[in-house]
Order: structure tokens, then C-alpha cells, then sequence
RNA sequence: GGUGAGGUGGGUGAGUGGCUGAAACCACCGGUUUGCUAAACCGACGUACUCUUAACGGGGUACCGCGGGUUCGAAUCCCGCCCUCACCGCCA
């Protein structure tokens, strides 16, 4: 959510960054409306404090008089404070409403983008930053099969199995397919401890407190799965448990930044999807995931965002996968973002990028729903910013890992990984 | 699932209706003393909102799990909810 000091005093600003995310002329409309409905906040809000005011000067004299007996002046002054309560209740009924109301406009505007974010419609309007193709493959005397015939040609993965027990988008890994899955998970989390994040492994189940300070709720209540009985959601990524961790604190500047990697299947319902999206692994309900959270100083975190994607990129080489990375345009990034590069990976069979990273910056749009902050010496706190990033989703990692390494015998597994698969072929 | 106890500041913990934003102790921070460290002593030590000031600062309000209620006045009394702990049952 948008921090009304800060939206209250860089109003052109922020009218021009939403502007970018195809939000029209109106927009400068419903800031207006905020700061008029902020203005009236303020005078209702000092009014009652003045009356409170008085109202516990007054409760203090009857103590007094009680004490020396003069029953009949506490009388008195026990019906003012009575008729100054009358008042004083309706003040705080139009405080609360007009709280209500600035609430309801401010949770629905999106993030600010950062300067360098162009406005766009959509997907089409991303700018390709970086395209590495040095590890294309080039499938000699062979046709390359998609990832679910060779899933299945050599029991990788049983997507029928899946739908068997639970339902379908929720597959089946099985011997190698198991293994290589456990070793992609084992080695991003070695690469993430290498670059000096500490790895947690949360609950894969939040209360409603946790999904609504990373902005979850009330925005993509119908892509979680809920537990109905226990009132609680299954996490659809990591970053929700991981940046919750840190909830309602206020840090030390020299504690910055914080650095948090985590495992964790992410589930989600992928309400509205079909089509060849959701073939195979490109689209499923249930995947895993290593994530990346920094908690940084506002003064570096986009020294810290270059950083999570050199990290991620590294990753995308040691596996040698063909690579590119998009920097979204306004129109097609997350509500909570200020900056994302997505980083997709090319499928050489289904002839198609599949996205399996999104690195953000989210400056204080969460942590001010956080109430994450931090402090240098004894100066007033202030919102932190929090970013994170894929490392990496391994559905798609795994079919591209799939198609491109095949061969006319079965697929090759990259060098980075035999000694966390056990095994160089399938 | 059953029974009982309890939720107070960074921590321990006092406080059962009135100058209590909250004792005391510990931790943290600043200082004094001191070869160094430790100890001792002194001081400061919450957050949010708001008014005021050029600024340093000063004033007000709210917050003792959350939400309501009673009262002139609530950490303290009443109601609802949430959570934690202990014991029993079940169990990886």
C-alpha cells in the first residue's frame, strides 16, 4: 500500500508513475480526493484530541473534589463531561469513516513505478534487456519432444497419477524425474547460501495477517487455496512467509541488509487459465520453489536489486540454459512493484520462452503494510524496502532442462548438477 | 478433543477504578571511574497520529493480545474473539 505522507507530498510524481501503468486522467482526480479527505482527517482528528483533552482535565478535577467532598461541584462537572462525550462520539465515528474511506481508495493504487519503467500496454511493450543464446540447442537427426512425451517416455513425471489422487496441475515426480527435482532444489539453495542469504524453512500455511501485509489480500484472495476449518492459506510463494518473518519490526541500519532464501511448494489455484499455457509443467497448481527475499537500506536497494539478478542470472548459466531477461513496462508489472526484470528460458522443443523468474523491488509498498522499518542511531523509524526474486521456479526450469538436453538415448543433465542428482544421464 | 492457567514496554515482572506511558530488575545506548576488560555509579531509554517552532524543542491524543461495553475516569470491572502455556487423550 502507498504511504500516504509520502503520496501526499510528491503528488505530481506519483500522478505521472501511475500514469505509466495505463491508469487514465482520472487518477489525478482520486489523488486530489486523498489529500482533501487526508486534510479533513487531520482537522476532525485534532478537534477530538482537544476535547479528549478536556475531557480527562475535567475527570481529574471530580477525582479531586471527590477526595475533598464537594459532591455537588463533582455533579456539575460529571454532567459537562457527559455532554462532552455526545461530541466526542460523533467525532470519532467520522474520523473512523473517513479513515475507512481514505483506506479503501489508497489499497486500491497500485505501486508507483521506478523512473526508469516505460509506460506499455502489456507483455508486448517489456523490453528485452539481455538475450543469451550461446546454449541453444541444435537437435541433430532427432525431433525434439516436448516435456511431458519424455516425462513420460522415461517415468519422470506422471501427470494421470496426479490427477488420480488429487486432481489435475498437481504432478506425479517419480525416480529420476524425483531426483533431479530434489537436486535443482538442493543446488539453488547451496547457490543462495554461497551468496550469503540464510536459508529458512517457513510454514507452508499463513494466517490472514501474514497474506494481507504482503499484499495477497484483499488483492488475490481467488488464487489461494484456503483451509476453510483453520482460516488459513497455503502459500502461493515463499516470499510470503519469508518477508513476514520480519513483520512489525523495527531494525538497525547496520542490521541491513537481510538476506533470507527459502524451499518451499507453492500452490496456487490458476483460476481462469487453459489452453496450451497449462500443458505439462508450463502451468501447474502445486510447484517448488526457492525463493530470494532482501530487506535493504531505500539508500541501496536498487544496488540490491542488480545484485538478486546477477544472482539469478549466474544461475541460468550453470545450468546453460538459453536465456533472456525482460524489464516490465508499467502495463505489465505486479501490482506491488516498482521495478521487475523477468527472467524467461527457452524450451527448445515447445518452441516457446517460459518464465521462470521475477526479480522486484518493491521499495515500501509492502513494508508499509509490514510496518517493517529501521532506524540509524536515534533517528524517527522508517520503511525499509523489500525486494525478491525467484531462485528459481522449477517446473519450468525442469521442462526446459528436458527439452533441450535430449538426445536420440534419453537427456543429458548439466555438469553443475551430477553431484546433487547422482546421476549425468536419464 | 478434554481440563486448567495466562496474555503488561526489547526481556523478566509489579500493578484490581483516579497525577500509571505504566514500579523494580535485566538488556541496549551515552557518560564517570579504571593499565585493559569487568564491576560500580550517573543519565537517557517505546510507537503512531496531531498541533506548534526557522530549527533545537515543546504541547495534546491514543496504545498494557484484538474488538465492544460500564463509568466523570479503565491496564484494572463486564461481554465477545484471538493467541500462548500446562496437564490428560490421540499421534508423525
Amino acid at each position: 500500500m502507498l504511504d500516504i505522507n509520502t503520496l501526499r507530498n510528491n503528488q505530481a510524481a506519483v500522478i505521472d508513475g501511475l500514469k505509466k501503468r495505463n491508469l487514465g486522467p482520472e487518477i489525478e482526480d482520486v489523488i486530489a480526493k486523498i489529500v482533501k479527505l487526508d486534510d479533513r482527517r487531520k482537522t476532525v482528528q485534532t478537534e477530538l484530541d482537544q476535547q479528549l483533552a478536556l475531557v480527562n482535565l475535567k475527570s481529574r478535577e471530580i477525582g479531586e473534589l471527590f477526595k475533598s467532598g464537594q459532591q455537588d461541584q463533582a455533579a456539575t462537572l460529571k454532567s459537562e463531561v457527559v455532554e462532552i462525550k455526545k461530541a466526542v462520539k460523533d467525532m470519532e465515528t467520522t474520523l473512523a469513516q473517513t479513515i475507512l474511506e481514505i483506506e479503501t481508495i489508497v489499497i486500491d493504487l497500485p505501486n508507483v513505478p521506478h523512473n526508469s519503467v516505460k509506460a506499455g500496454k502489456g507483455a508486448e511493450d517489456n523490453e528485452i534487456t539481455k538475450e543469451n543464446l550461446e546454449n541453444m540447442p541444435r537437435f541433430e537427426g532427432i525431433t525434439a519432444l516436448p516435456h511431458w512425451d519424455l516425462a513420460e517416455k522415461y517415468n519422470l513425471i506422471d501427470f494421470k497419477l496426479g490427477v488420480k489422487i488429487t486432481g489435475s496441475g498437481f504432478p506425479v515426480f517419480r525416480g529420476k524425474g524425483a531426483k533431479l527435482e530434489r537436486g535443482l532444489i538442493h543446488f539453488f539453495l547451496s547457490e543462495a547460501s554461497e551468496a550469503g542469504y540464510e536459508e529458512i524453512m517457513p510454514p507452508l500455511l499463513v494466517n490472514e495477517d501474514t497474506a494481507r501485509a504482503t499484499g495477497q489480500l484483499p488483492d488475490k484472495e481467488g488464487q489461494m487455496y484456503f483451509v476453510e476449518k483453520d482460516n488459513l492459506y497455503l502459500i502461493p510463494t515463499a516470499e510470503v512467509p519469508l518477508t513476514n518473518l520480519l513483520r512489525g519490526d523495527i531494525l538497525k541500519r547496520s542490521e541491513l541488509p537481510v538476506k533470507l532464501a527459502g524451499y518451499t511448494p507453492c500452490f496456487r489455484r490458476e483460476a481462469g487459465s487453459y489452453g496450451s499455457d497449462v500443458k505439462g509443467l508450463n502451468r501447474v497448481h502445486q510447484f517448488d520453489k526457492v525463493e530470494i527475499v532482501q530487506v535493504a537500506d531505500p539508500a541501496h536497494s536498487y544496488q540490491v536489486l542488480d545484485e538478486m539478478v546477477a544472482h539469478v542470472e549466474m544461475l541460468l548459466q550453470k545450468l546453460e540454459l538459453p536465456y533472456r531477461i525482460l524489464r516490465l513496462c508499467g502495463g505489465d508489472m505486479g501490482f506491488t512493484s516498482a521495478l521487475t526484470f523477468d527472467f524467461e528460458v527457452y524450451s527448445a522443443a515447445q518452441e516457446k520462452w517460459l518464465e521462470v523468474s521475477s526479480v522486484s523491488n518493491f521499495e515500501t509498498f509492502q513494508s508499509n503494510r509490514l510496518k517493517l522499518r529501521f532506524r540509524d542511531g536515534d533517528e524517527k523509524p522508517q520503511l525499509v524496502h523489500t525486494l525478491n526474486g525467484s531462485a528459481l521456479a522449477l517446473a519450468r526450469i525442469m521442462a526446459a532442462i528436458l527439452e533441450n538436453n535430449q538426445d536420440a538415448e534419453g537427456v543429458k543433465i548439466p555438469r553443475v548438477l551430477h553431484s546433487f542428482t547422482g546421476f549425468d544421464r536419464i
